[in-house]
RNA sequence: GGGGAGAUACCCAAGCGGUCAACGGGAUCAGACUGUAAAUCUGACGGCUAAGCCUUCGAAGGUUCGAAUCCUUCUCUCCCCA
């Protein structure tokens, strides 16, 4: 199983490798992630982490999702060249249901997982107790060392995110007392937080601990995950659709082919070996596996279907087709009288926030970039007319790949 | 508490009285080439009713025909010493 998980590309370091994976096969064990509720919903970025706590759920562990209520409060400094912002409760409590049903996309809830906000135990702390406690095992001298604070030792570390990392692993002691939670898992940049875990409860518990992180990653270009022109991918579909989501993963790098299947996917490796074998524009198979599997699970497998008949009647050519299927493609409702006025391109590109400005759009349409019902227009005067209606709506597009349909209005 | 440095557009970073909507790099976007890929090349990259006009250089005042550039106060940040 942990074998497995390397393969899979899970795999970044860990503490006292030997031992861990011995206890991991002896036994049934504890696990835990941690999830800062920074916002209302989660984004690729938390793929990894999702993916692996449910292998480890699936390979017959015990895994505990752990809401940072507690620790958001403060914000990780880790890898960060900025002080984060400073979240009400209200705001975590929001953002932690906003992101409760996406957990259950990834974890199964219904046995002896467990979920739970550490705000339960931060919250009411007593400082003075935690000194004495917790605090005299750690070194100042030993976190100023690590490596995630380097950067901000020049710009900038406050005392509030300097204790950051006590409080993390203050969590996996507590999570240990109360569930024989053995093993934090996490992104690279949680090394220290994490191993300052393990540390704890091996030196006031004498217990066995373990820390293992995930690599993180950046696409074989070297771009950051989960990022597109309009910002993150995110699971909420309110945020990102799913046929936006779809296209995101539709577009990965040839390179990162294989390496995503495996990690993003619970495919078989024979299987993710197969496609990855596939090569020049037969990748493309293996990509709309991609994206079909991965929005099958955050999505369903509705969505998932839905996004890929849209994206394939949109790139295949025969587009504007009565049967096509593409509710899922973003879309605004418009009024069709105003065709009657005539409706400037710009103005309608700025309204379905294909573009950020009108200069933008102009900008743009100057470039050749804007195409309606896929004609590209290169007069800036044009304005829609009801002649550019085509099965009561008009695809607009921004360069190759954006579209958005303008549904009329019924009117009855 | 004492001394020093700094705050420029999404990020980094020039500019230090007019020629600055502000050099350069990154990010981003479009075009070409392709396979809804990468790399590469070209162009764009504050807003507008685009000739021209309007708002930007931490904040507020002031000097000047004219300020991102000079002065005053304020806010914030970093470094060194205590």
């Amino acid at each position: 199983m942990l074998k497995e998980l390397k393969e899979r590309g899970f795999y970044q370091q860990s503490t006292h490798p030997k031992e861990m994976a011995e206890r991991l096969e002896k036994a049934r064990a504890c696990c835990y992630i941690g999830f800062d509720p920074t916002a209302d919903s989660m984004h690729v970025g938390h793929l990894i982490p999702l993916m692996g706590l449910s292998h480890m759920q699936k390979g017959g562990h015990r895994i505990i999702a752990l809401m940072g209520g507690g620790t958001a409060m403060i914000g990780d400094p880790s890898g960060k060249t900025e002080i984060r912002k400073i979240l009400t409760e209200e705001q975590l409590q929001f953002n932690i249901e906003g992101m409760l049903p996406q957990l259950e996309r990834f974890l199964d809830f219904s046995e002896d997982a467990l979920l739970v906000n550490n705000a339960e135990w931060l919250r009411n702390l007593n400082y003075i107790d935690f000194l004495r406690d917790i605090g005299r095992h750690f070194s100042v001298n030993r976190m100023l060392s690590f490596e995630t604070y380097k950067v901000r030792l020049n710009s900038g570390l406050s005392f509030l995110e300097f204790n950051y990392q006590l409080l993390q692993a203050y969590d996996f002691l507590e999570l240990n007392r109360r569930y024989n939670c053995i093993l934090q898992m996490g992104g690279d940049d949680q090394w220290a937080n994490i191993i300052s875990g393990t540390d704890l409860i091996r030196r006031v518990e004498g217990d066995d601990a373990f820390g293992w992180t995930y690599p993180l990653l950046t696409t074989s270009s070297g771009k950051k995950m989960g990022k597109t022109e309009k910002g993150a991918v995110w699971l909420d579909p309110k945020r990102t659709s799913p046929y936006e989501y779809y296209q995101y993963w539709v577009n990965t790098e040839d390179n990162d082919v294989e390496r995503f299947l495996s990690l993003f996917t619970f495919m078989t490796m024979k299987e993710v070996r197969e496609l990855g074998k596939l090569r020049g524009s037969d990748i493309r198979e293996a990509k709309q596996r991609l994206a079909f599997e991965t929005t099958s699970i955050v999505h369903g497998i509705e969505n998932a279907r839905q996004a890929q008949h849209a994206a394939e009647s949109l790139f295949s050519g025969s587009k504007l087709t009565s049967d096509m299927d593409n509710s899922n493609v973003p879309s605004t409702v418009i009024d069709p009288e105003r065709f009657l006025v005539g409706l400037g391109i710009f103005d309608i590109f700025l309204e379905t926030g294909l573009c950020k400005s009108k200069g933008e759009a102009r900008r743009l349409q100057a470039q050749g970039g804007v195409y309606i019902n896929d004609q590209r227009i290169d007069d800036p005067e044009f304005c829609l007319e009801a002649s550019d209606i085509k099965n009561s709506e008009v695809l607009l597009r921004v360069g190759k790949k954006r579209y958005h349909r303008l549904i009329l209005e019924k009117k009855f």
